[in-house]
DNA sequence: ATATTTTTGAAACAGATGTTGCATAGACTC
DNA sequence: GAGTCTATGCAACATCTGTTTCAAAAATAT
C-alpha cells in the first residue's frame, strides 16, 4: 500500500509536466486504479483511448523500468486491500449512524437503492419507457421543484443527441408555453416525487387533454402519476436524512438516455460529434488544463 | 460474489471426482484465490506445482470454455471487493448479457460507483468538505452545463434549511452577479467534470481573487479544480454510454446536504417545518391524491 | 518563414500466454 | 497378461503481451 500510495502521488505530482497523451493515460489510471492490476496494458490503453506505447512511456516517465512495474505496484495494493478488507468493513459498520457513520450509511443506502433498480420488473419498465420515448415525436420533459435537476439533466443529455426534447421550464413562468405545439404522437416525461406539486399534476392533465402519451419517473406505485401515465418507473427516495433522495431518479434518467442513444448508435455518435464541433467552435471548454494559474 | 461463490463451491463440490493433478491445481486455487486474478496462468501453475495444461483442463472439467473464464470470475470478485459494498450488486454482471443488458449494466455500474464513495479516503474528504461548508458564511454554488443539475439540487435542498446558499446561475447570464457581495469567509462549492467549462475555471479564479474558500466536486485527482481548491471530493463519471454520468456527483451533493443538516439537527428541523408551512400556505403541493380525474 | 525539438502514431519485435494434439505412463477390466 | 481407457507430460500453435524503433506531425525556438 505504501508503494502504491507513493506511485499515485508521484503521478499526481508530476502530472503537470506530462504531455497531453501521457496525462490522458495517467488520468485514466488514477481514476480506475483497480483495473490496472486486472487487465492487460493494451486493454487499459484501449479503455483510456491511448496508444499502448503511451503506457510504456508513462512508466519510463515515472522513472520505472517498464509498465510491468506499474502493474506490480497496483497488484500489490489490491492484494493487501483484499486481505484487510473484511476486517475494515466490519470495524466501520460497528460505529453506528452518527458522525462519519452518517456519510457511510447514506452512501451505502444510495448504492443499494440503485442496485434495486436491477430487479427484472424495473428493468422491464425501463425498457418500456425507453420504447415509448423512442417512438415519440417530441419529448416534453417536466420536473418541478426538487425534480428539476433530473428533468434538466435528461433534457441536457438529450440535446446533445438531437432536437427531440423540450424542457418545460423557463424564467418568469414561461415554461408551460413549450407545450403549445404538443399533440398526439408526442410524449411527456414527467418526474415527480412526494410531495407532488400541484402544477405538475395539472400539466399532466393538460398533456392528456392534448392526446399526448405520458411516462413518469416517480416514487410509488400509488403515486398520483401512476394512475395517469402509460408507463411508470418506480425509484426509491427514502433517506436517513430529512430529505428525499433524487439520486436513484437521476440514475433512472441516465439509463433512459443510454437506452435511447443505444437504439440508434450511429445517429447518436454523429449527433455527439456535431455537438462537439459546435462546442469547440464556441470555445466553451478548457481544451488543455491550465497549469496552476493561481 | 454469487458467481465467484458459485465457482468456488463448484470446485469444492466436484473436488472428489478430480484426478490427482486436477486436485492439486484446484486446491491451490482455493487456497490462493486472489492470486488467480493477479498473475498469469503459467505462473500460477508453476506455483501450484502443476503443468499449465492442467489449469486449462481444470476449467474444462468445470464446464467452462477455458482458463480465462476462471480468471474472469476471480477478477470480478476482486474488483467488487475493492469496491467494497458493491460486491453483491456487481457479481451478477456475468449472467445477463442479452436483451436488457445495457440497462442492467448501467445500473450495476452506477451502484458500484456510488459504493466506491465508501472508501475511507472519500468519506474523509466528504467530512472535510462538510466542515468547510459548515464554517462558511455563505456558500456560493457553481455548476455549469451538465453539472447544473447537481448544483441546483444542492442549492434547492439547502434553501429548505435556510438562506446560506447562493446559486450562481440565472437567466440572461445574470448568474455571476450573485458573487458581488462574496468575500473572505465565504466558500464556493463548484461542481465540474471533464470537459471542464472555461467559465467555471474563470469564476473559480474570481472567487480566489476575492479571498473565498473553494471546495469542489470533480472527477479526478488531476482535474483543473484540484489545484485551486481547498478540498476536493472525487467521484466517478465513467459510463458504458456515450455520456458521463452525474449520478455519483449528485450522490455526493446529497451526502453533503445530509452532513450539513446533521451538524445542527434542531435548526434543520425548525427550518424544514417553516419551509413546510410556507409551501402549505402557497398551496404548492397536492395534499390528497386526486382520484383518477382522467 | 525555417530549423529544432518534442510528441505522437504505426508497425515490427521478441517473448509470454493459454490452448491443443499427441505420445507415453499408469490404472483398470476381462 | 493383453487390451482398454484415463491421466499426465511435452511440444507446437496461434495469439496476445509489453517494448522498441522509426517516421510523420506538432510544438517550440530561431
Amino acid at each position: 500500500m505504501l508503494q502504491y500510495e507513493g506511485l499515485k502521488e508521484r503521478i499526481v505530482a508530476r502530472f503537470d509536466e506530462m504531455s497531453p497523451q501521457l496525462q490522458k493515460a495517467a488520468r485514466y489510471i488514477l481514476e480506475n486504479g483497480q483495473e490496472v492490476a486486472l487487465i492487460s496494458m493494451r486493454e487499459l490503453a484501449r479503455n483510456a483511448g491511448v496508444q499502448p506505447a503511451t503506457m510504456t512511456r508513462l512508466a519510463k516517465f515515472l522513472d520505472l523500468p517498464g509498465y510491468d512495474d506499474i502493474r506490480a505496484q497496483y497488484s500489490q495494493a489490491l492484494r493487501s486491500q483484499a486481505d484487510g478488507f473484511a476486517a475494515r468493513a466490519q470495524a466501520r459498520d460497528v460505529d453506528g449512524p452518527s458522525g462519519s457513520g452518517l456519510a457511510h450509511g447514506m452512501v451505502q443506502t444510495l448504492s443499494a437503492q440503485i442496485a434495486r433498480l436491477n430487479a427484472p420488473e424495473s428493468i422491464a419498465r425501463l425498457e418500456r419507457v425507453a420504447d415509448t420515448l423512442a417512438a415519440a415525436g417530441r419529448i416534453y420533459v417536466l420536473g418541478l421543484r426538487s425534480c428539476h435537476s433530473v428533468a434538466w439533466h435528461f433534457h441536457y443529455v438529450m440535446t446533445l443527441l438531437g432536437e427531440k426534447t423540450v424542457h418545460l421550464d423557463g424564467p418568469a413562468g414561461t415554461g408551460v408555453d413549450g407545450m403549445r405545439r404538443a399533440g398526439p404522437g408526442d410524449v411527456m416525461l414527467v418526474i415527480s416525487i412526494s410531495p407532488y406539486a400541484k402544477q405538475t399534476l395539472e400539466l399532466v392533465g393538460l398533456a392528456r387533454e392534448k392526446g399526448m402519451g405520458v411516462v413518469a419517473i416517480t416514487d410509488s406505485e400509488v403515486s398520483p402519476l401512476s394512475n395517469v401515465s402509460d408507463e411508470v418507473v418506480i425509484c426509491a427516495t427514502d433517506s436517513a436524512t430529512f430529505f428525499h433522495t433524487l439520486t436513484p431518479a437521476l440514475a433512472v434518467s441516465e439509463v433512459l438516455c443510454g437506452l435511447l442513444a443505444d437504439r440508434d448508435r450511429e445517429a447518436a455518435v454523429r449527433a455527439l460529434q456535431e455537438a462537439d464541433r459546435h462546442l469547440q467552435s464556441l470555445d466553451i471548454y478548457a481544451n488543455e488544463i491550465p497549469k496552476r494559474r493561481f
